[in-house]
RNA sequence: GCCCGGGUGGCGAAAUGGUAGACGCAGAGGACUUAAAAUCCUUUGGUAGCAAUACCGUGAGGGUUCGAGUCCCUCCCUGGGCACCA
């Protein structure tokens, strides 16, 4: 056995008995509980692995070792998002064909999971490239579309003019293509969208039932944006409404005729409103009754509002911009004509396309009323009276408060806000004006993408213009493999443009096309991890006995960058795969988990005049050969995240060739909470390689000892006070690596096993020269050793399968049972009690732990440092925490 | 603007309302060595003191409590998400 630990003598040796073993292959045992755990489905770049990948897998991975120790049936997978645009991007730049460089990016990527030792069954991997893999892809769309959850509309859509296809909302982050960095266009394009917005509500109420970061949670109900107001009816005065009624009758005659619905949120403000506003896109606008040069006007506007994109359009403190339509609509409750203008700061997509202004009570409103003289009503006080909402208004800010009471709002005066809501909406129901409502952000999910690298949509368009889905023994729809799939940048799918591929025959045998769009790989991702419940299934997407057994996943581990992305999708497909019988649960991911990002120092200089930056930056990125020659005035040194665009990644190649992969998962589990940031830095790895080979100098010295029948000889009792001490660390070592371990505390684990061997060298020195004579102490420290290279292996599992031979034991850590502590033996004999005065430290007491409260209070009292606090005093109290402190209350 | 996090030694961090800084990194001193590396030992929040010890100390200010890093209120800084969403 080695007294040190040296990595490359052994590393490789294990790994490779592991998988000849098939060590992590799955086992479906009957009789035991089961443990799915996952992480998020990379997409392999070519750039491999960083070490900020690999402290992703290897804290599940060590969470799964321990599990299967424990008895689970643990099913760990790993699979790969083949399918995509960076993928496709990167085929192109390179001249090839993405299929085989994704394979041989894939399998580098495994090649770098096992040199760190995660144990995943490869048996179970997939591409969602893969024919076999995408097939049930285009199956479940098949599913949607029959549910009535897949469609296909004529839409403004969000056309990246770099990648030259349509992005999800979801891809766009402040009018930029969030891979391109393009500013986003507008375009009409028919498209394949997802009614995602069918489940708003059910996404929203499942998430309480979810382990799930809080902040994940905000932000998916975030996303989805609920609000719940009021929509109703404006009528366009002069065409077909009847004459209007004053408040105080009770004639309600109200027909409808040319009319706008708006909805709000703040229907107490109702008798604010002092003119309407509808999105430039409105398709009431072509029917107003007003003049020829109003609708000249309105042509303008609708023409200017065409050609800003969007990054323009929301571009901040952007000056309110709009036209008056020339006709008025009647407010419902006084009657009063008010105006209608048009402004682009009104959304076609949200709500409907209007609004009710009220500029009193609403800063955007309140711009406009400003810029076109519109007219400004107060109808909410605050404590402050009419003059504090005039001082808002002088300053120039709308009065916004969440609460108040009416004014200049004819019977409701008086009110607040929240009764005014509730009394408001009621009457808007009863006479038919409007409806109490709830209203959602969340838009349906945009699935087409005109690129090629992605899977079919297994669609067929008839002579007559139908739609008509592939039947299931003719899927899967394969993307036929061509040399040519460059974009063609008119708005159509590379497959447009592949003859044999677009002409085929619907079902009657008549001549038809085919669908040309592909899946954005968000599809592809939304249920892979049914797929590893059965993957080898080639007559269904999966077995039911499957999902039974394995779903839900009961930790998944990712980044928090998919919020509202992967982690939305996958939910809606499994509601959806749920309500259609195919899969037992509503909710895939029981627990998730965020882990932290690696980032490394990435040098930056300041900007030159005239140069563009990147969105959110304020200076470029320059290599690390760039930066060394750089003045250093003009240098700055940034935190980023590793990739492979910012030249600053770490692979754990480098790591593992001069570290080792035991220090390097170990040292990834240390460094920082599970879930916090990372400033990579190689300083600390040293200290883990220094840890490790204090276990194996402690195993080199007690080894040739061992008894490895230990458990069956070691008494219970009568333990000399260094055996005591012994299996006291022992117990507790296991106590608190094994809690820690149970809820990701990672870092400490890797603390407790530090403070465990620093424990059992100091005893060592004790023990050496009783181990010829004495058994006990023989014993206990063959239980110590025993118990520590098994908490030690779900970390540094070569490491501790290496000691174990060296022990004579066959086989694998991963075999073995993990240890389970006694309650009794990782008691304290004695403990330290601090006694305070007044809530100060004043002295520290050691005592038997099982003193009574009685005589511990007695022995603090009579302290004399303690003394000194209460000497002449009143003592008022005396607060005994058991096992803890004393505290003495004294007056004065 | 709205919604989430986070602010603790030189650094990474730990702490069911109960001795703040566990466990490491880095530093300092020492042992071993011809020397270095490695290893081992001692030491390290600040101020004062030879020392015992005292006082201060978890972004700031208040509050609750016998006792607050931890709970409550106000504010500052910082990271992230959303954002003309009515």
């Amino acid at each position: 056995m080695f007294d040190k630990y040296l990595p490359s003598e052994f590393e490789a040796k294990w790994r490779e008995r592991w998988l000849k073993a098939d060590l992590f292959k799955t086992r479906e045992d009957e009789g035991r509980p089961k443990f799915y755990g996952l992480e998020f489905f990379p997409y392999p770049s070519g750039a491999g692995l960083s070490v900020g990948h690999a402290r992703n897998y290897v804290p599940p991975d060590v969470t799964c070792r321990m599990k299967f120790m424990q008895g689970y049936n643990v099913l760990h997978p790993m699979g790969f998002d083949a399918f995509g645009l960076p993928a496709e991007n990167e085929a192109i730049k390179r001249k090839s064909h993405p299929a085989p460089m994704i394979e041989n990016y894939a399998a580098n990527y495994k090649r770098q999971m096992d040199l760190i030792g995660i144990g995943f069954d490869w048996s179970r991997t997939f591409k969602s490239s893969d024919p076999s893999y995408y097939k049930w892809t285009q199956w479940i769309f098949e599913i949607l579309f029959d549910r009535g959850l897949a469609f296909r509309k004529l839409a403004a859509v969000n056309w990246d003019p770099v990648d030259k296809t349509v992005l999800a909302d979801e891809e766009v982050i402040a009018g930029r293509a969030e891979r391109s960095g393009a500013i986003v266009e507008k375009k009409w394009i028919p498209q394949w969208y997802f009614k995602i917005t069918d489940y708003a509500q059910e996404l929203i109420d499942g998430l309480d039932t979810l382990d799930w970061p809080d902040g994940i949670k905000a932000m998916q109900r975030n996303w989805i944006g609920r609000s719940e107001g009021c929509q109703f009816s404006f009528a366009v005065a002069g065409v077909g409404e009847k004459e209007v009624y004053d408040l105080d009758s009770d004639h309600r005659g109200f027909e409808k005729g040319l009319h706008f619905d708006v909805f709000t949120t703040r229907v107490d403000t109702i008798f604010g409103v002092t003119f309407c506003v509808l999105a430039p896109e409105h398709a009431l606008l072509d029917l107003l009754p007003n003049g020829p040069e109003d609708k000249q006007r309105i042509a303008e506007y609708q023409a200017q509002a065409k050609l800003l994109s969007d990054i323009d359009r929301t571009a901040e403190n952007r000056e309110k911009t709009g036209v008056f339509t020339g006709a008025y609509a009647v407010h419902p409750l006084t009657g009063k004509h008010i105006p209608i203008w048009i402004a682009d700061y009104v959304l076609a997509t949200y709500g409907t396309g209007g609004i009710m202004a009220v500029p009193g009570h609403d800063q955007r409103d309140f711009d406009f009323a400003k810029k076109f003289s519109l007219a400004i009503i107060p109808v909410i006080v605050g404590e402050g009276g009419i003059a504090e909402v005039e001082k808002f208004h002088a300053e120039g800010k709308a009065f916004e408060p969440k609460e108040g009471t009416l004014v200049n709002s004819s019977y409701y005066d008086g009110q607040t806000v929240a009764d005014a809501q509730q009394n408001l909406g009621m009457r808007l129901e009863s006479e038919g004006i409007g409806n109490r409502k709830i209203q959602y952000k969340l838009r349906d999910w945009l699935i087409s993408r005109q690129r090629y690298w992605g899977c079919p949509i297994p669609v067929i368009h008839t002579k007559d213009g139908d739609e008509e889905l592939v039947p299931l023994n003719a899927l899967p729809v394969e993307l036929p493999y061509v040399d040519h799939y460059e974009p063609s940048g008119d708005g159509t799918s590379p497959l447009a443009h592949i003859e044999e591929f677009v002409n085929c025959v619907d079902s009657d045998g008549r001549l038809a096309k085919r669908e040309t769009d592909t899946m954005g790989g968000f599809a592809c991702s939304s249920w892979y991890f049914l797929r590893f419940c059965d993957p080898e299934n080639y007559e269904k997407a999966w077995s039911p006995e499957s999902v039974n057994y394995w779903m839900p996943v009961d930790c998944y581990v990712g980044g928090a960058e998919h919020a509202v992305m992967h982690l939305l999708y996958a939910r809606f497909w499994t509601r959806v795969l749920y309500d259609a019988g195919f899969c037992p649960v509503q909710e895939p991911f029981a627990t998730l988990k965020n882990q932290g990002q690696v980032l490394a120092s990435t040098p930056y200089r300041k900007s030159r005049e005239g140069e563009r930056l990147e969105v959110g930056e304020d200076g470029v990125l320059v290599s690390f050969e760039e930066a060394k020659i750089l003045p250093e005035d003009d240098l700055t040194w940034r935190w980023v995240r590793m990739s492979k665009s910012k030249g600053n990644v770490v692979t754990p190649d480098e790591a593992v060739e001069s570290y080792g992969a035991d220090a390097l998962r170990m040292y990834l589990l240390f460094v920082a909470p599970f879930h916090a940031d990372v400033q990579w830095s190689n300083d600390g790895i040293q200290g883990m390689v220094r840890f490790l080979s204090r276990i194996f100098k402690f195993a080199a010295e007690v080894g040739p000892f061992y008894v490895s029948t230990w458990k069956d000889v070691l008494p219970f009792e009568e333990l000399d006070d260094l055996s005591k001490k012994i299996r006291r660390s022992t117990h507790q070592a296991i106590r608190n690596c094994t809690n820690d371990l149970e809820s990701f505390g990672y870092n400490t684990y890797v603390s407790w096993l530090m403070k465990y061997m620093n424990e059992l060298n100091d005893s060592l020195d004790f023990a050496r020269r009783r181990m010829d004579s004495e058994r006990v102490i023989v014993l206990s420290l063959s239980e110590a050793l025993e118990t520590l290279i098994l908490l030690v292996s779900v970390g540094a599992p070569h490491s501790a399968d290496e000691i174990w031979e060296g022990l004579g034991k066959e086989g694998f850590t991963y075999h073995a049972q993990w240890p389970t502590h006694i309650d009794e033996l990782a008691k304290e004999s004695e403990v330290t009690i601090a006694v305070q005065v007044n809530g100060k430290l004043r002295d520290t007491l050691q005592v038997d732990a099982a003193i009574d409260d009685e005589k511990l209070k007695a022995l603090a009292i009579a302290s004399e440092k303690v003394l000194v606090y209460t000497e002449g005093k009143e003592v008022k109290k005396v607060i005994v925490i058991p096992g803890r402190l004393v505290n003495i209350v004294v007056a004065g």
